[in-house]
DNA sequence: GCATTCATTAGCGCATGCTTTAACGTATGC
DNA sequence: GCATACGTTAAAGCATGCGCTAATGAATGC
């Protein structure tokens, strides 16, 4: 049995479909699944369920314990704080690179665009549009730094605090800050401020990082 | 066939050897391999060395294709350029946090000893001496960030960069400044002053960085 | 000669089976 | 009752085998 033309691999539907089930905490944090449980939930043996969680170990959304199968990791809030910590550090730096191209306002309307739709989701009390045009935002700044490595390692670490980021959502204080900040980062952008717009960035997720570890500790959700 | 006691897995051995012999540049760029060869090459059966290379690709050393095995992936001068990008921007963030803990003398031992131990190894000639205290530095600051992502981060661009950074050890002019740079960056962390921390190491990377593309561009080594 | 078709082959995706051994229950001793 | 020893069980590490298919080269047509 072999992948035909153009289907993909079953070690690629297993890992997708895993980390589907991970992030959507379909199986949440501490959820435990034996190799061939797993192999038999997905349709498939136990070889390529075991490539997956390799690659799922290694990108620390599961841990693979010989004998008791694989856990989902949980995120503490050391985690998260060391998380934000890299990913202040990664933006900051794709906001410098940004700026010191002096971008035109083609490529900063995928900024612009994501603010608005961030103000509109806002108005329209929809939290989930909200984050996902937050999401949008981030990830054109990333894209736009032209860094495909420091892309793929935001990607990462980005999924591993995705639940945590879910979950705050509902528990914390309207995001009324952002999208100024965000305005703010755009003209620091713009002006070429590689400086000023790496401050700013670093301002606006040390205020998120802050936030979220503050509803982290109240709302005990060491197990996340 | 199976582990005894105290024993590695195959699957780590098979990571391990591989790794090695990359990092090494016993299986220089461009090195190609069959499933099977790596298997008869380490003495085991195919399966453990095609989880081993799922983590090695994943590492970004080498990439699997399909019929045609493995093949050790070169480092071009953009992988460098947005590799160095990446560690800078860590290795700022990790100097931000150590001086914004004030540390005291004995957790600045390591980072004064390394570099007296580059000074004593520039005196005496000896580029790997000074290549190893160098790396000795640079990783005592990465651990007394105390932010074991970022370490195991940087630990992962560290091992991309390994053979362009050990290649152009013989080409580059003696690193006469290095020293001068890292007194300053541990004067700067003991003063508890983050952002210049920040500052000079971010002068410090993007002088080193700037030398080494020069060397690549120079020596046409696109196929590090 | 160059393109196209076809036959051959071998590389690998995946399933399966064997073996080891850690985990757990039971029994025994104190 | 608690600790220790022992037998049982099953999870997983790894080897192997099967079948598919892409790659290669030969054969044919132009």
């Amino acid at each position: 049995m072999n992948q035909p033309l153009n289907t993909v691999s079953l070690v690629d539907t297993a890992y997708e479909q895993i980390r589907r089930r991970i992030l959507d905490n379909v199986w949440p944090p501490g959820h435990r699944a034996l190799e061939q449980e797993v192999a038999l939930a997905l349709g498939m043996s136990r070889t390529p369920v075991r490539e997956a969680l390799v690659r799922l170990e290694n990108d620390g959304l599961v841990e693979v314990v010989p004998r008791h199968g694989m856990r989902v990791l949980p995120v503490s809030p050391t985690d998260m704080r060391e998380i934000y910590e890299i990913l202040t550090a990664l933006e900051c730096m794709a906001a410098e690179i940004v700026a010191s191209r002096q971008p035109g306002e083609a490529e900063l309307a995928p900024l612009t665009l994501a603010t608005d739709a961030m103000e509109a989701a806002l108005a329209a009390d929809d939290l989930d549009a909200w984050a996902a045009a937050d999401e949008r935002f981030h990830a054109s700044l990333i894209e736009l730094s032209g860094n495909r490595q420091l892309a793929a390692t935001v990607w990462n670490y980005w999924d591993r605090a995705h639940r945590a980021r879910m979950f705050s959502l509902k528990l914390r204080p309207k995001p009324l800050n952002s999208t100024q900040e965000h305005r703010e980062l755009v003209e620091r952008l713009r002006a070429g401020d590689g400086p000023g717009a790496a401050n700013v960035n670093r301002a606006h997720r040390a205020r998120a990082s802050r936030e979220l570890l503050a509803i982290f500790e109240r709302f005990k959700l060491a197990q996340m």
